[in-house]
RNA sequence: GGGCGUAUAGCUCAGCUUGGUUAGAGCGCUUCCCUGAUAAGGAAGAGGCCGGUGGUUCAAGUCCACCUAUGCCCA
């Protein structure tokens, strides 16, 4: 129980699966191992607390939740950095519109491990959180709640209403994105959030508009979109990708009489031939554009006509043959007037040959009839030569009533009587059915139509040169997507349409007087101003700000405000500013949170957010608001298909946290795979990573804290410097310096994936190397040995935290925080481990690596020859670069890991037994010979090895000759040696090194092995039996071997010691009633029996 | 239609920037070894026309071109 006086929080205890381990001391000989033990879990203050071996992830996490927020450690974190440098971070809101998915755990984990990683570098981070409140999805959810089928619906209900439950819906989605939020360990304040649709927040908007429109760059114009007539609305693209439906047109291919007389002198009665899909729009032809780059041909055909086409489609579009009587280039056709098909709508100023980069010439006739109302590339292009926009189509999808021949006729109704009226003027050259796939509008399967409405623009092509020059200082993770994805759509950059035609969204803050007179508004407090009454308290979002009217300050006019609202994307670009209310507050801290040094997001944000972002930034600051950006890749299910409710394969995250536990998520999304890629997550990859790291990791802690409480060993007592201790230990603590390096850079490059690479292998080291071989000086209770594990695990729990900030937090508090009074009272209000440079030894580094190598080769050889490794062997031969000049200490290793008594270089004595065999250097000869490579390669292998090493052993060099190239001097850097050992030998080789194992066994030899046979049986059923590790027990033991009997008298002192045995006993048939568990010892022909004592 | 990725073992992926002759790892499978923390660890085996074609080069998984498949973004 806690209790008052204890002053700080009691992290919660860890769960037991087992009983503690209690004290017992390691003995080498029997008088010690006598029961000395004291109290279990005497209170130690500055002792590990037991670490139990089996652990369960989601549990402990629940408890470090508890903890975190019960001491308030987020908090505390920002607080204790408050007045270091800022390292700025820009949280990008999500759309509260739908159930959190696994994939927005990803671009979350990016968002957290980052500045935690920057607030234990000494930096302050603030992270306030946000949500996109506004937008069509949003609409769409809350029309689908309702049963709505369109907008007429939306405007019966009422506008106020509608919103109402918008905004209600929002709110709705937001409480289960904070619980995953919190789930995940991603610290990032959620109480402070900013809310696009806060008032304060639309203000900041509007202030913003305000600065763009007054620079002249936000504009109306028309603007082309997919449109639905019969429920009289616009459609995102999103929207349009539900509803292709496959159709069958008309293709017709129409002549369209030249007009220009100096052609027609050349030329007579030549005329363009147009291909189109949509007869309707031709009542619109406003002009007909060809591609400037590719050639044209004026043809005759064989009925005598003179027609223009791309020349490459010739063959395509002409049955007969045709004679070419000229060809052009498309720009040479500019300008050339033309007679439209129908001359039914006023269109003034127009019908000529217009140039277009995106005609191709790869179906139709390379000419393409323009018709700016209908089409997005038509609407531009028209707009680059000034041509009028025309629309004879009114909202509901009828011509007007007044056109003549289809007036009142529903657009794709009047494709017929256009055809009939064409083939009737001769003005058809072909008409054909065609297939393809065409937009329907997926809520009624109206056709839609391409629709040139009046819209509000940003002229963001204005500020190319700008935006191109913010890009240019910006670092993108990946790089590649820097001028790759995103420089492309900076370089086709077109400008922004900003209004929507709807309801839930930042209303387009512009008033305008019957005169057109345009006044934008920055404040609420500005509009009740210039409205001359107060308004402060009105609602900024539609209808109650439609209400608002002012005096025209040009004309005196009564204003109204434009009816549209704005693209919700601007909002969420908006975020530098408008998250803390600038410019009406934090006038002064927001300036040093601008710009940002991080973002992150995945990949579909390159033409979203990271867009509007650094548009809006260099719109009103002339400074993008973003440094670095880390772009991510996506997340797949198990079979590498996106996730969707459609395919029933979408990971509920917070039920895959609470399976795994969240820092296996976190783990995974960090270092598993690359970040930049496409990546599939399941059940079996993420239970994988447990298993392979955090595991590995949790068990390396476990195993530290068993064997410190056993010895009563504390982290204060006095142990040898590092200088001072065991190589081995010094090996570990290189390796752990060189960890923090690593890993440091790594963060700092955004390259988790690197550092995680760096973390699991050093962790894979530290439990299968370090500890593997160091076991018995831990049983033994060496201090240098607990130290030195204590100080890896200390630099290891550091560089981990940021990405497994629970588990991490639990060995803190168990083995840190425990031990030590001065430390942090959470791993994540500690600093980044200080690299001691002194401690890393790079030799030692190769060094180890060749021992392990080495023993990689014994083991090899101990496979081969059949004898086991606990059969030991005396002696072994080794060949390898580097092994004579290897410290002793280092040779032991070897030695003990594959029990040989003594390891011999086999350069030393072992002149008879080896076999040569050499081979070229292909990398250190091709850079030298080039072509001749492969000649001076076979003289190599044809040489006597012996001889030639012989020399070059000498001399340090060898000339030979080799045909066609001459003599050749070759060193042995020019060489791969491989020695080997002969007869009688178990051996294993590879790249140049080997190990040879002498396979006599000697009767001695025999006897000890014999010992640790028995060894190890005795421990197996200790371990079955369920014996704790510091249970002694007794022995008896019956046998009329003889060699069992002389193992006995020569080794029993070392069973003994190795089983913790104080009691030894042989007996005849007198088996004590007590000694209940017998072993078996197989081939050996021994009874074997003990009791616990 | 345009742009950008990806393609290597049954599966998941490294390796490609800087070309070098035996292409690696994990999971899964078979056999064996080690075990006084471990849900571990180790050795061996089976399993690869490194998507295809052509080119550059003494030498190509790696560089270049084209093609195919697939994914994303945009039309």
């Amino acid at each position: 129980m806690q209790t008052l006086t204890e002053p700080d929080y009691r992290w919660p205890s860890p769960r037991f699966n087992r009983t503690a381990p209690q004290r017992a001391t390691r003995a080498m000989n029997q008088a010690d191992i006598l029961p000395t033990r004291v109290t279990a879990n005497r209170e130690r203050t500055h002792m590990y607390r037991p670490v139990p071996a089996q652990v369960d992830l989601p549990a402990l996490e629940h408890e470090v939740l508890t903890g975190w927020e019960e001491e308030g450690i987020f908090a505390a974190s920002v607080a204790q950095s408050q007045g270091r440098p800022p390292w700025v971070f820009y949280e990008g809101p999500p759309t509260a519109n739908g159930t959190p998915g696994t994939h927005h755990v990803e671009a979350r984990v990016f968002k957290d491990v980052f500045p935690r990683y920057r607030t234990m570098k000494g930096y302050h981070v603030q992270r306030q959180a946000g949500w996109d409140c506004h937008g069509l999805p949003v609409e769409l959810f809350v029309e689908k709640e309702l049963g709505f089928t369109g907008k007429q619906d939306i405007e019966a209900y009422g506008v106020a209403e509608f919103n109402a439950r918008c905004r209600e819906s929002v709110l709705r989605h937001v409480d289960e994105f904070t619980e995953m939020t919190r789930r995940m360990g991603y610290w990032v304040d959620t109480d402070a959030a900013y809310w696009t649709m806060d008032p304060n927040y639309i203000q900041s908007v509007w202030w913003s508009l305000k600065q763009i429109f007054e620079k002249g760059l936000l504009v109306q114009d028309h603007r082309v979109a997919p449109y639905c007539p019969r429920c009289g609305t616009g459609l995102s693209d999103h929207e349009l990708a539900q509803g292709y439906e496959s159709v069958i047109d008309p293709s017709v291919y129409v002549r369209f009489p030249v007009t220009d007389s100096d052609f027609l002198v050349r030329f007579p009665g030549a005329a363009l031939l147009v291909w189109t899909t949509t007869p309707w729009t031709l009542v619109s032809n406003t002009a007909v554009a060809v591609k400037p780059t590719a050639e044209y041909a004026v043809v005759a055909t064989a009925d005598g006509e003179t027609l223009v086409v791309a020349a490459a489609l010739i063959n395509q579009i002409f049955a007969e043959p045709v004679t070419v009587l000229a060809t052009m280039s498309g720009t040479e056709l500019e300008r050339l007037s033309y007679q439209r098909p129908f001359e039914y709508v006023e269109i003034p100023d127009a019908h000529y040959v217009v140039l277009a980069d995106y005609v191709t010439t790869e179906d139709g006739t390379g000419l393409v009839h323009q018709a700016p109302a209908f089409g997005a590339d038509d609407l531009i292009t028209c707009r680059a030569y000034g041509l009028p926009v025309v629309n004879p189509v009114l909202p509901d999808g009828h011509f007007a009533p007044d056109v003549p021949v289809v007036g009142g006729q529903f657009f794709k109704k009047a494709d017929a009587v256009l055809i009939k009226t064409l083939k009737e003027t001769g003005l058809m050259f072909k008409h054909d059915d065609y297939e393809h796939s065409y937009p329907h509008c997926w809520r009624c399967h109206t056709p839609l139509i391409y629709y040139a409405q009046p819209s509000w623009y940003i002229r963001t092509t204005a500020i190319k040169d700008q935006l191109l020059a913010q890009n240019e200082q910006t670092n993108w993770f990946p790089e590649g997507i820097k001028w790759g994805r995103y420089g492309d759509w900076l370089n086709n950059n077109v400008d922004w349409a900003l209004s929507r035609n709807r309801y839930w969204g930042t209303p387009l803050p512009i008033w305008r007087c019957p005169d057109g007179h345009l006044t934008a508004v920055a404040s609420m407090a500005e509009l009740g101003e210039l409205a001359g009454k107060d308004v402060s308290s009105v609602d900024p979002h539609r209808p109650y700000v439609d209400y608002i009217t002012m005096p025209c300050p040009t004309c005196g006019l009564i204003s109204h405000r434009v009816p549209e609202v704005i693209d919700c994307w601007y909002d969420s670009g908006a975020m530098p500013f408008a998250a803390v209310g600038y410019p009406l507050q934090n006038t002064e801290g927001f300036q040093e949170q601008y710009p940002a040094d991080f973002i992150c997001e995945a990949i579909d944000q390159t033409r979203g957010w990271f867009y509007t972002l650094m548009a809006i930034g260099t719109l009103v600051f002339e400074e993008s608001s973003y440094k670095n950006v880390v772009c991510l890749g996506h997340i797949l299910d198990e079979d590498g298909r996106k996730m969707s409710k459609h395919l029933g394969n979408v990971l509920e995250p917070i039920g895959l946290m609470n399976e795994h536990g969240a820092d296996a998520v976190r783990w995974f999304m960090l270092a598993s795979g690359s970040p930049w890629q496409a990546r599939r997550v399941g059940h079996a990859a993420i239970g994988d990573v447990v298993r392979k790291t955090l595991l590995t990791y949790w068990n390396t802690v476990s195993f530290l804290s068993l064997y410190a409480r056993l010895s009563d060993w504390e982290p204060a007592a006095p142990a040898p410097e590092p200088n001072q201790r065991p190589v081995i230990d010094r090996w570990v603590l290189s390796e752990a310096n060189r960890l923090a390096r690593d890993v440091d850079a790594a963060l700092e490059a955004f390259d988790t994936q690197r550092a995680g690479r760096l973390l699991s292998t050093f962790i894979d080291n530290l439990s299968n190397w370090y500890v593997r071989r160091s076991r018995r000086r831990f049983w033994d209770g060496d201090p240098a040995a607990l130290a030195t594990l204590h100080e890896a695990l200390h630099t290891t729990t550091l560089c981990l935290a940021p990405f497994t900030p629970f588990i991490t937090e639990r060995v803190w508090q168990d083995l840190y925080r425990a031990t030590d009074p001065t430390a942090p009272k959470s791993v994540h209000l500690a600093s980044w481990p200080a690299v001691n440079a002194n401690l890393i030894d790079e030799r030692l580094g190769a060094d180890m690596a060749l021992v392990r190598r080495i023993v990689e080769l014994g083991r090899a050889a101990r496979a081969s020859s059949g004898v086991r490794t606990r059969q030991p062997l005396g002696r072994a031969l080794v060949s390898a670069n580097g092994w004579l000049e290897l410290a002793p200490e280092l040779r032991e290793q070897v030695c003990e890991e594959l029990n040989i008594s003594t390891v011999e270089s086999l350069d030393d004595g072992g002149a008879g037994f080896v076999d040569t065999t050499l081979k070229a250097n292909f990398r250190s000869l091709g850079q030298r010979f080039g072509k001749q490579t492969p000649a001076i390669a076979a003289a190599i292998s044809a040489a006597n090895p012996a001889d030639m090493i012989a020399a070059i052993r000498v001399d340090g060099a060898l000339t030979l000759a080799v045909a066609g190239v001459g003599a050749v001097s070759v060193t042995e850097a020019d060489l791969v040696i491989t020695e080997t050992p002969r007869e009688g030998w178990a051996v294993a080789a590879d790249a140049g090194e080997s190990i040879a194992l002498d396979l006599t066994i000697t009767d001695e030899l025999r006897r000890a092995g014999l010992a640790r046979e028995i060894v190890r049986a005795i421990q197996e059923a200790r371990k079955n039996a369920g014996l704790d590790v510091a249970d002694r027990i007794n022995v008896c033991w019956s046998s009329t071997d003889g060699d069992v009997l002389a193992t006995m008298a020569e080794h029993g002192l070392l069973i003994s010691a190795e089983v913790l045995a104080p009691a030894l006993t042989q007996v005849a048939n007198d088996w004590p009633e007590s000694a209940n568990t017998s072993v078996n010892v197989p081939e050996t022909e021994l009874e074997l029996r003990f009791s616990r004592v």
